[in-house]
DNA sequence: AAGACGAAAGTGGTTGA
DNA sequence: TCAACAACTTTCGTCTT
């Protein structure tokens, strides 16, 4: 936990949780997503020695994809010292420079315009560096496999950006990376499953419970709740409930009924928005958890309390 | 008057021949 | 490549609080 967060600015208290997969910082008392973006504070490696460590430990800034040459990239004959060299030799350093302008200008160029978008809507979405790590070596993938030709840069980006969220278990809604991009949600939708099968990625349909935290937080909903929540959902997927459907739907409605149950009334509407669903599909979701989870039961004794 | 509910028709994507 | 299909949305009328 970083120095400079000690409390919640909701309410006070200094019983905070870091979930550093996640790069949040969650208030416990009152659900408050207090820090979202985060540096990822632990070094990879272990060191058991000094031996260990001489091997381990590097000099420098750390290679990464988000760098469009990874951070290593030489420049030829910056220096004026190639004016000691004869005309020979000159010419040669000439020709060498132009090569290397050459080289780098198809491929390169374009990197380093998509990776600079790709920062923007990383940071505009606060996503953990690992995701943006992530993406963007996925989309570097895609330029040298020629998968970006005939789509839009922004597209690629976006949809690199959201596999690398489902990837990482930090789920952002396909409206999410759309109003942080500007790109259309199904254009995205339709790049991010071209770029994934092109490149064989494997994801995991995301997990209703990964939504949570956040809702919950944008709805200003007690912790208390926010665990009903959850607990609903596992018991929802007991019961086999969540396959095949949309996994915002069920977060939205098991946050619902878990509102209801602890006397948090939210508007359909209101749990609706946030989720990125409409109210029919939190009414279809909420009807079968009530039948099947026998959960009238709990909400007519709160009633009657 | 606002929210909850449900029916009906439409949309985009997946699947299987 | 096309049609059937499931999930979800939009829209709209009705009921409840």
């Amino acid at each position: 936990m970083p120095e400079y967060i000690k409390k919640c600015p909701e309410c006070g208290s200094i019983n905070l949780i870091l979930n550093r997969e996640r790069g949040e910082v969650i208030c416990r008392d009152c659900g408050l997503v207090i820090e979202e973006k985060m540096v990822d504070f632990s070094q990879e490696w272990r060191e058991f020695d000094s031996e260990q460590a001489d091997k381990m430990r590097r000099t420098g800034p750390p290679s990464t994809w988000v760098k469009f040459d990874k951070g290593l990239g030489t420049d030829i004959g910056q220096k004026g010292d190639i004016y000691k060299l004869d005309s020979k030799e000159r010419n040669k350093f000439f020709r060498l420079r132009k090569w290397q302008y050459r080289v780098s200008t198809a491929i390169e160029r374009n990197l380093k315009l998509a990776l600079a978008e790709l920062r923007r809507v990383a940071s505009y979405l606060k996503l953990p560096q690992s995701v943006e790590e992530e993406a963007a070596r996925t989309y570097t993938l895609a330029v040298q496999r020629g998968l970006v030709r005939g789509r839009s840069m922004e597209s690629v980006v976006a949809g690199a950006l959201y596999a690398a969220c489902r990837r990482h278990e930090v789920p952002r809604t396909l409206d999410e990376l759309s109003e942080a991009s500007g790109i259309d949600k199904k254009e995205i939708g339709r790049t991010y499953r071209f770029v994934t099968r092109e490149l064989g990625i494997r994801i995991m349909p995301s997990n209703p419970i990964d939504y949570i935290p956040r809702f919950a937080s944008a709805l200003k909903l007690t912790p208390d709740t926010q665990s009903k929540a959850v607990e609903i959902l596992e018991d929802a997927q007991r019961n086999e409930l969540t396959s095949g459907r949309g996994p915002t739907g069920i977060a939205a409605a098991s946050l619902y009924v878990a509102a209801l149950i602890n006397n948090e009334k939210k508007t359909q509407r209101e749990v609706a928005d946030v989720a990125g669903v409409t109210e029919v599909t939190i009414r279809n979701r909420y009807k079968e958890l009530l039948r099947k989870l026998n959960l009238k039961d709990q909400i007519k004794k709160k009633e009657a309390s």
